[in-house]
DNA sequence: GACAGCATGTAATGAGTTACATGATTAA
DNA sequence: TTAATCATGTAACTCATTACATGCTGTC
């Protein structure tokens, strides 16, 4: 009944590995720092624990913020162990949703107005992201972050986000410079194959 | 029982708005170009255009490929009005799934070797990404593709992938050489930030 | 003392994956 | 004629999401 650990389970287990957390901080974690990676709802959060209690890998322990009472979670030497295991073998490509995009390639069958409503939403959310990004960057920069330990390695994960983003945003920037003059969605209503497009490298 | 349509079906739907298709073609298609900002198991694109004809939004007819019994799909009319109306509408920003950096990011739970063949594992999912890709804009830069009038918002897609694996290509360069000096996983056991490290833009 | 929102979950439901099954076609 | 693989699905199961429930805490 307890089967094997998922990737969202090691995930999890990553977290145990730096410290103890209750669940709701580990909702708070997945949201903000793993989720990028590995994104999961809360209630995720809140259940796949118990399954590493039951393999035996973490630890749960009844504890309360004031008067509420709460669990705490803590790696034990076997999830240690199976953490190490699993970080020795290769883990799996980036798998991307990117349903703004789904719309952008077929925006041939709605309209040239779908089209850029859809860009400029895009734009808003790489924004969004990009802020985001070096709001936390700055907070490493400044104050070293809660784990000096980590820094290393939280260094290479940052850098992929920074890069990453400020791809999006290229690609976004590009995008409608290059829709600008469309005035419609396909070749026969206005639409342009651009100039630069289906070279292979810059 | 039929509900309201998901993403999914919205997927499968855009490609039926560009011609009919046997559910095996649907699935290549998924597998070759929507699974790139939509992935999907096989499984999925055969049961999903069943809920399409429930609602209404595609028609199904029995066909046959030599003598082997298939299922041809079509859209209909209230189809194409339905995706219209779902493209005005903007769709949701990149959500990614990346087990490898999620792995790269907790490596100080782990070794300094496993760090690096998680490193090398990336890169070559990197470089054969690169390689597809370039692969096909080739052969659209040839032949002009199958979809003539699909080309401007084809080439849009398009160049969203090319500078996204771009993007990683250029991350794991810098991840090995930065790490190429480390002699372990951890800032005590010979891991280092790198100097150029939690700036925001370059 | 009431209201917002923090904190901690559970339940119902649905979407998606893996594994299985099977006939048709092609290459050796 | 055998094996591989193309083509077409179905079934079981798991994972994950959304929605709900509820008590605590600080603030007005």
């Amino acid at each position: 009944m307890a089967q094997q650990p998922t990737t969202t389970s090691y995930a999890i287990l990553c977290l145990l590995a730096v410290r103890d957390w209750t669940a709701y901080e580990l909702a708070q974690q997945m949201d903000r720092s793993v989720g990028n990676m590995w994104p999961r709802a809360a209630s995720v959060v809140y259940e796949e624990p118990k399954r590493l209690v039951a393999l035996g890998l973490a630890t749960a322990t009844a504890t309360s913020t004031g008067k509420r009472a709460s669990t705490t979670y803590g790696i034990t030497v076997k999830g240690r162990r199976a953490l190490r295991r699993w970080l020795e073998r290769p883990g799996g490509g980036p798998v991307t949703e990117f349903e703004g995009l789904l719309k952008v390639a077929f925006a041939d069958h709605g309209s040239i107005e779908g089209l850029r409503a859809n860009l400029q939403a895009i734009r808003e959310l790489a924004e969004a992201d990009i802020v985001d990004n070096e709001r936390r960057l700055a907070e490493y920069a400044e104050s070293g972050g809660p784990f000096p330990d980590r820094l290393p390695v939280i260094a290479l994960a940052a850098e992929h986000f920074r890069l990453q983003s400020e791809a999006l945003l290229l690609w976004i920037d590009w995008a409608e410079q290059t829709t600008r003059e469309w005035t419609g969605v396909t070749i026969g209503t206005g639409a342009r194959v651009p100039a630069d497009a289906f070279r292979s490298s810059p």
